[in-house]
DNA sequence: GTATAGTTCGTATCAGTGAG
DNA sequence: CTCACTGATACGAACTATAC
């Protein structure tokens, strides 16, 4: 398609070299070799594909393979080192598998967290991990019934695979590393050790105090 | 009105084809 | 039989066309 109009599909670059839209698809998708297609004609339709501007329509990728190359995470906020670094990474995983990353924010709020869950399903991403859901449970109803693979990072959910911190551990360790073999319980009121901060009712809280105390 | 059928978008892929 | 390709088709949703 020489018209500016429209981008350019695998229909004007076949048109333009003389093939075939297979051919074409064989020779810009890279299955070529499987296709029999020769090095040559491979050569040449790259060549008028570049001169086109041709880029691959993702959409139309994605509803012939039944995938659209996307992966969505869900974090809590993005303001955060915790979860900025979990989501960097997210993205250069993603990456490295070819895969388009979308991410987004709930601010722990659980109808916004499902609002989320359901705009990615629309979108129709491959899977979605969720970080530190709000309200796991109604995230994989949603998930269930729309047969989206879903994982919990951070914290666990009942209904799918959760990768989880170790906060119990977490506590232990740093607990121990304080006191370094000191008999809390001999310890004068004012050297005492006290475990402030994090929400008692939050699960992540309750493993550390539990990690804390498990070591008094 | 409403129900149903057909078309559209761009791509990947199976099955087929003609030439050697 | 191999080689180097082509034609037909299906994917999912939105839309239009046709029949009743």
């Amino acid at each position: 398609m020489t018209n500016q109009s429209r981008k350019a599909t695998i229909y004007d670059i076949a048109r333009l070299s003389g093939t075939s839209p297979s051919t074409v698809s064989a020779a810009l998708s890279g299955a070529w070799k499987s296709r029999r297609i020769s090095e040559q004609k491979v050569e040449f339709i790259r060549r008028i594909a570049a001169e086109q501007g041709y880029s691959t329509n993702m959409q139309a990728r994605g509803l012939r393979q039944a995938k659209s190359g996307l992966v969505g995470m869900i974090i809590p906020v993005h303001d955060n080192r915790y979860f900025a670094s979990m989501s960097q990474s997210f993205e250069s995983f993603a990456r490295d598998r070819d895969l388009v990353p979308v991410i987004a924010s709930s601010m722990r709020d659980a109808d916004e967290e499902r609002r989320i869950v359901e705009t990615l399903i629309s979108y129709a991403v491959d899977c979605i991990f969720v970080a530190g859901a709000t309200d796991p449970a109604a995230i994989t109803d949603l998930c269930t019934a729309a047969n989206m693979r879903h994982v919990f990072v951070d914290l666990p959910g009942p209904g799918a695979p959760s990768v989880i911190s170790d906060n119990y551990h977490g506590a232990r360790m740093l607990t121990q590393t304080l006191l370094q073999g000191v008999q809390p319980r001999k310890l004068p009121a004012r050297d005492r050790i006290y475990f402030i901060g994090g929400v008692a009712t939050d699960y992540a809280t309750a493993r550390r105090i539990e990690g804390f105390r498990d070591v008094l």
